[in-house]
DNA sequence: CCAAAAGTGTTTCTTATACACCCATGT
DNA sequence: ACATGGGTGTATAAGAAACACTTTTGG
């Protein structure tokens, strides 16, 4: 029993890599490029998220799962399903109208949109079939379709899940410094922390594991390593009911 | 031009109402019943939420307000996007089926699935001819699809939004007494909370505005009626970055 | 010895929490 | 007069915020 697509409906997938050397958060885009039948003229040339439709038999997050998987060879990271994006016009700019026929894709698609958390250097961008490069969240490209707003709406989630779930772990190699966590933090949210107040708070957690280890190859004092350990954080953790209004 | 609708895709409202007099949170469901073609037997007798096929040249924001408008009446009300539903089998349950094939629907329907917030007592719901019904989200009745589910994520949500933002005055009356804010949180959120500290953060908010008025016609000492002024939050609010990790 | 980033303590202030009785009103 | 829910104050604890210098290392 061969597996039809959907052609209404496909997923959209935001992908964030931190770069913990540049201390900047990504957006993982492909390459979209058309020339006119004569070669003469390019008819698009911008970016967009990886994305595809959806298997009849198949349900929304392995069909996110599998995009992703294909893209980067990437398995069980973080995701999640942020929102679903299905204005009548979201594909209907000219660029994209010249883009979809070429594609013959339905131009009344909804997609549901994902955002994928990992880190920058664990995807091999250089060889890429995809042409898909990493733009900092801040300095974004063109894009096509609606893609500029469902990265925006991603970006806002995922601020909002920074502040109340240890995600940012997701972003970070398992083993990182104090000031590592503090500068993922200052980067994605665009604020500035004190360092003292940071430390105290961070190193306080149970789940926030001091290792035998230092950094290595560094050429001034190397920090302390530490790891997130889920299992306790799941443990500890207790909803609080703090009315912040 | 003649608009169809989109035989794979669906809207669904949880319509949250909150009786301020039994302070009880409810979810508006419909009566679904469909007997044998003999009459002898009740082959489908259970509660689905509101919900209908979206069309070719609409938003799913406008979809979904056209349903809540053609159930309740009412427009303008809080409203969030939650998630989407799209397991290819989220109606195949033997119940469902024999449902869908009595009404045409796509058995690989995504839905788009929406809360509501509104006062239990703005819906008309005795001479309703959807056999609308009101059940507390605490005592649901059988419910179809994967209504059940959808009715526990929004809940869900809607528990960790009113903790971030003041949308318990959604819930309630233009009028309201600083324990009927307490009551609402309490039973939303299943919580208890201490009256005098309560008290002393909601009144020192200064968008919290105390009128002129007192309550009428209860047989106890009546109490200071306050208004929430949106306009006083919008301005005031400065959003915080505390980290609770 | 120098550059660079790591690491460290104390004070103040704000906010949450815990807790029990009197008051005003309608009946 | 009484029943009912409305309204009030204080003390303690916890956590956030502000703030500047010393230490350790590799080169």
């Amino acid at each position: 029993m061969k597996s039809e697509l959907i052609s209404n409906l496909s997923v959209d997938c935001v992908v964030f890599g931190y770069d913990i050397i540049t201390k900047s958060l990504n957006v993982l885009l492909i390459k979209r490029y058309l020339e006119s039948e004569d070669k003469k003229d390019v008819l698009v040339n911008d970016y967009v998220l990886t994305g595809y439709h959806v298997f009849e038999d198949e349900t929304l997050d392995k069909a996110a799962e599998r995009v992703l998987k294909e893209l980067t060879g990437l398995n069980n990271l973080y995701k999640k399903q942020f929102k679903a994006f299905g204005d009548p016009d979201r594909l209907t700019n000219p660029k994209d109208l010249i883009w979809i026929e070429s594609q013959k894709f339905n131009l009344r698609t909804i997609t549901i949109a994902y955002y994928f958390l990992l880190k920058t250097e664990d995807v091999e961008v250089t060889d890429n079939v995809s042409k898909a490069k990493w733009f900092p969240v801040g300095d974004l490209p063109e894009l096509g379709f609606d893609h500029k707003q469902i990265i925006k709406e991603a970006y806002e989630d995922l601020k909002i899940k920074c502040l109340a779930e240890p995600i940012i772990f997701e972003l970070l190699p398992d083993k990182f410094t104090i000031n590592e966590v503090q500068d993922a933090y200052q980067s994605i949210l665009g604020i500035e922390i004190d360092n003292r107040n940071f430390r105290r708070k961070l190193i306080n957690k149970k789940y926030i594991i001091p290792l035998d280890e230092k950094q290595v190859g560094v050429s001034k004092k190397p920090a302390q390593l530490y790891m997130f350990s889920k299992d306790v954080y799941d443990k500890i953790f207790q909803k609080n009911y703090l009315i912040s209004i």
